[in-house]
DNA sequence: TCAATATTTCCATATTTCTAGAATTATAGT
DNA sequence: ACTATAATTCTAGAAATATGGAAATATTGA
């Protein structure tokens, strides 16, 4: 996953709604959850919720099964999996120890 | 961090430009990098640049010091951290094994 | 065939975000 | 005091996102 997708994908979990959902299904499990499920304990309208669905899945974090009428929405483990090394290396890169270190505070001040 | 913060984070993540930046600052190292410095390695106009780190710093992302003229910035570890632990347990809830494991893919078909 | 259900697509509107030039502030050096 | 430098704030237009009602689509069961 390069730089523009790692970005699209944080900014697909970067609104609550979506973030919400996600946490939802992730719950659920590797059978994921029906669309009305997800919209019965998130209550938003139908098609707000499918505009976030569409979203989410377009960038690869959700993937959406058909089963006769209800679409099925299962998350993918794998891609936020690679979402998190991404950004694990991010924060990894730069410090000395090869566990994530905090930064030493030194005698500067905060900007106000 | 709650829900909302975690969104607004990764929202602030979501953006290529920002996402340059805090990636640099990564690689800068604790002691992080000026103002100047980001924006003639990134190459985007000044005032962009500023817009895009204020709205990094306010939520946490990273730290403004000033020394004298310039203003350093630097990366928040710790609050990546809390960020990566909090996709960490949303990616684990749901799943048979300690660590993370690929979800099962059945018999059902992907939407075209 | 008809009604009910599950969900999406269409549409319009409201809001936010992005972008970058111009003006402004703060500070250092001369 | 003056000039250069570093960065922000102001401003405003363009683009993207969010929201939700209404209509459309697909599918099931009677």
């Amino acid at each position: 996953m390069d730089h523009e997708a790692v970005a699209a994908s944080l900014a697909e979990l970067g609104n609550t709604h979506r973030l919400a959902a996600f946490r939802f299904l992730v719950k659920a499990g590797h059978n994921g959850a029906p669309v009305g499920e997800i919209q019965k304990a998130l209550g938003i309208p139908a098609s707000t919720l499918s505009h976030h669905l569409a979203r989410m899945a377009k960038v690869g974090l959700i993937r959406q099964k058909k089963h006769s009428r209800t679409i099925v929405c299962i998350p993918e483990y794998q891609h936020l999996e690679t979402l998190i090394s991404f950004l694990r290396e991010e924060c990894c890169v730069g410090v000395q120890t090869a566990e994530c270190s905090l930064p030493d505070t030194e005698g500067t001040k905060d900007l106000p």
